[in-house]
RNA sequence: CGGGGUGUAGCGCAGCCUGGUAGCGCAUCUGCUUUGGGAGCAGAGGGCCGGGAGUUCAAAUCUCUCCACCCCGACCA
């Protein structure tokens, strides 16, 4: 992509609304623009990174077993007051009138949705277990939307549901949304600890959030300090077999949100208490039949009993996602992405622009390296050396080949790590097989 | 929902107290010079001063009102 022709209207000063890093840096590199409060428009880099971190969560949840499917945004409020839900939400919900007076909502959640869908298709347990999800963008109303996509209104994230025969075959799936959830932060360079928490009114027993070690987080939360050692990738996810014991190894160690804390119980820690601010990035709940029963889903079990389903679900905030990998990746220049939601794996800056042997250098090593399979952003544009080095560093790209008549001339160019800031000229073959591998 | 604050050019802001032809920096456009860390000079374009109502000879400025946005708290899959 050339960014003389690319849509990324940065901004050199910070927004006056933006206060925290993330909203500052996602506003200030042309990630996102602001449409009303706590609703977002998505620019092209935006959306790129956006489309990452989804397929990421994708990936994982296909690898756990659970099968996406796509629920709508928009909903009827029957459904709700079956659940008994559409009074007790309250005006988080967004209440809509169609032209046959008919009352509709703007979906915060899909538990209702589901489970018809579910009740109208399910009949034996021979059908169980299922996990179903979906990643559809919902809206909550609330009442002081803040810090950029980290607490927006309208916000796109991965909800799972499970449904199982009884209480051990719920806990199985429990188990792997948990793990899938380790993994799924850690490929995105997130150290998601998983901890006790609330279960708010979802209802149910058993409740996990995923939280994300932050100074401007929203919650605070308290844990052992062995968490940030632990290594999520490093645990072999064999969904197959028993997960019991990865989820019992990281739900060994005190983690609680405020609500579930324990100071008593913390205070035993002694030194290897973190007490922090969190962001919450993910939350799993096991409610039973809470659901299945206020809505009559049944299935017919092995002795031919009418059964409610045990059921779980599964929540991943997808853009929130986008700002808390922000927060943990930045510096004073800009974002610093992780390679695996960067939105180009390479930023070729051409530092002459109109110099014919610049020109021809640049455009073929950016025609290699798309040959080569990778995602290149190369910059074009009829600026200064000092504007190019401020944008790159700024959008974070992990690598910078830079490209001027000073280094050509004697066949070299330069590699500018972003994350390390560490440099080294090379000649174009060694740059590109470097890039390349 | 309680408390506080801000709306003036695309962005960041001054002007308001004390009413009198709307300004600065950046960005944009043109020209020349420059060219390895957000260039210099010269010129140009761009404003219902958030909306409405009022006071006044005269309102960005004073009054009332509505709206939007931000911050603190409460709230929060």
């Amino acid at each position: 992509m050339r960014l003389s022709n690319y849509f990324l209207p940065t901004l050199k000063e910070d927004p006056a609304e933006a206060q925290i890093v993330s909203h500052r840096l996602m506003l200030r590199a042309g990630l996102v623009k602001q449409a009303s409060a706590g609703i977002y428009s998505w620019l092209p880099l935006g959306l790129k990174v956006l489309r990452k971190v989804e397929q990421i969560v994708r990936e994982e949840q296909d690898s756990a077993g659970a099968q996406e499917l796509l629920m709508p945004t928009i909903q009827a409020a029957e459904l709700w007051q079956e659940s008994g839900r559409y009074d007790g939400y309250g005006k988080e919900m967004l209440r809509i009138i169609d032209r046959h007076d008919r009352e509709m909502l703007y979906g915060p959640t899909n538990e209702e949705l589901i489970t018809d869908i579910f009740r109208q298709s399910v009949r034996s347990y021979k059908d169980l277990s299922k996990i179903l999800y979906h990643i559809q963008w919902k809206f909550r109303d609330e009442v002081r939307p803040r810090f950029g996509v980290m607490r927006g209104r309208e916000f796109l994230m991965k909800d799972a549901y499970s449904f199982d025969l009884d209480y051990e075959s719920a806990r199985e799936s429990y188990n792997r949304m948990f793990v899938s959830y380790l993994r799924t932060f850690a490929r995105m360079g997130l150290q998601a600890i998983p901890m006790q928490a609330d279960t708010g009114p979802i209802g149910g027993d058993l409740s996990h959030e995923f939280i994300i070690l932050a100074d401007t987080g929203e919650s605070d939360v308290f844990c052992h300090k062995d968490y940030l050692g632990f290594d999520a990738l490093a645990e072999v996810a064999d969904y197959q077999g028993d997960l019991g014991p990865v989820v019992n190894k990281w739900t060994s160690l005190y983690a609680a949100t405020d609500e579930k804390h324990d100071p008593g119980q913390a205070a035993e820690l002694g030194d290897n208490l973190i007490s922090a601010r969190g962001i919450e990035v993910g939350h799993i709940f096991y409610f039973g039949t809470k659901y299945s029963k206020a809505m009559g889903a049944t299935i017919t079990g092995p002795e031919g009993d009418q059964l409610h389903p045990e059921m779980g679900s599964y929540g991943i905030g997808v853009s929130r996602l986008v700002g808390a990998i922000i927060e943990a990746y930045h510096d004073d220049d800009g974002i610093v992405w992780p390679d695996s939601v960067a939105p180009f794996s390479v930023g070729v800056l051409n530092l002459r622009t109109g110099d014919i042997d610049c020109d021809n250098a640049c455009a073929d090593i950016v025609n290699k390296l798309e040959a080569a399979g990778q995602d290149v952003l190369y910059d074009d544009r009829d600026e200064r050396a000092g504007a190019k080095f401020a944008t790159m560093d700024l959008i974070g790209l992990p690598w910078q080949a830079i490209m001027g008549p000073r280094g050509l001339k004697n066949g070299v160019i330069e590699l500018k790590h972003r994350a390390t800031g560490e440099r080294e000229e090379l000649s174009i073959e060694s740059a590109l097989s470097k890039l390349c591998a």
